[in-house]
DNA sequence: CACCTAACGTAATCATTCT
DNA sequence: AGAATGATTACGTTAGGTG
């Protein structure tokens, strides 16, 4: 039968990444810059960096903050922040993320019929199916990271149900 | 082969939208 | 207010390029 595995080797053969970006100096050379006066940069700063894809900068954070050891909370407290400010002082952040992408009925079920085949698609596939749905594939790749994520969930609590039924007695709640 | 690091997976969480 | 779900994070793993 089919694993679930990502790792499956049987039927490989097939690319199924992006080819690794090689940088040139010049563009290392910026981002060694932005990391170190933010590490956490919103979605538009990592726009400006210079002309390639978002997603791209995005891994080259994540893999530089790894690697870097970094501990920091991406709380972030706009500068304009003074002492007698505003009485909460929760993680608000004013980051900017992409806008929240809305997808049509037609476009969730095509990506549902796509999920459906083969939860874990290649680039070409992300590719083709993103030009399909007329979207980046870079969010063809978060819809199906967190259709994933959420199938598993919904399946560990219909299991964590069925055992919750045997320590359903002596509780005070 | 060993080393570095881009790409990508999961899990948890933040944030927005809708009911 | 709470459910759904898209976006971002930490952390671990996989794999491509180079010495």
């Amino acid at each position: 039968m089919a694993q679930d595995s990502p790792s499956d080797k049987t039927v490989a053969t097939k690319k199924c990444r992006h080819s690794r970006t090689s940088f040139t100096e010049e563009q290392l050379k910026i981002l060694v810059q932005a990391f170190s006066q933010n590490p956490y940069p919103g979605y538009t700063a990592k726009q400006r960096l210079f002309n390639t894809e978002e997603s791209r900068i995005q891994i080259w954070f994540q893999n530089r903050r790894a690697r870097h050891g970094f501990l920091e909370r991406p709380k972030k407290n706009l500068g304009s922040s003074k002492d007698h400010a505003s009485p909460k002082e929760k993680i608000q952040d004013g980051r900017d993320r992409r806008c929240r992408t809305s997808y049509s009925s037609s476009q969730l079920q095509t990506l549902k019929n796509a999920f459906t085949e083969n939860p874990y698609l290649g680039i070409d596939s992300r590719e083709q199916l993103a030009e399909e749905i007329g979207v980046p594939e870079s969010r063809v790749q978060i819809w199906f990271q967190n259709r994933r994520s959420r199938l598993r969930i919904q399946r560990k609590r219909g299991l964590e149900e069925a055992s919750d039924q045997r320590q359903n007695q002596g509780q005070d709640l």
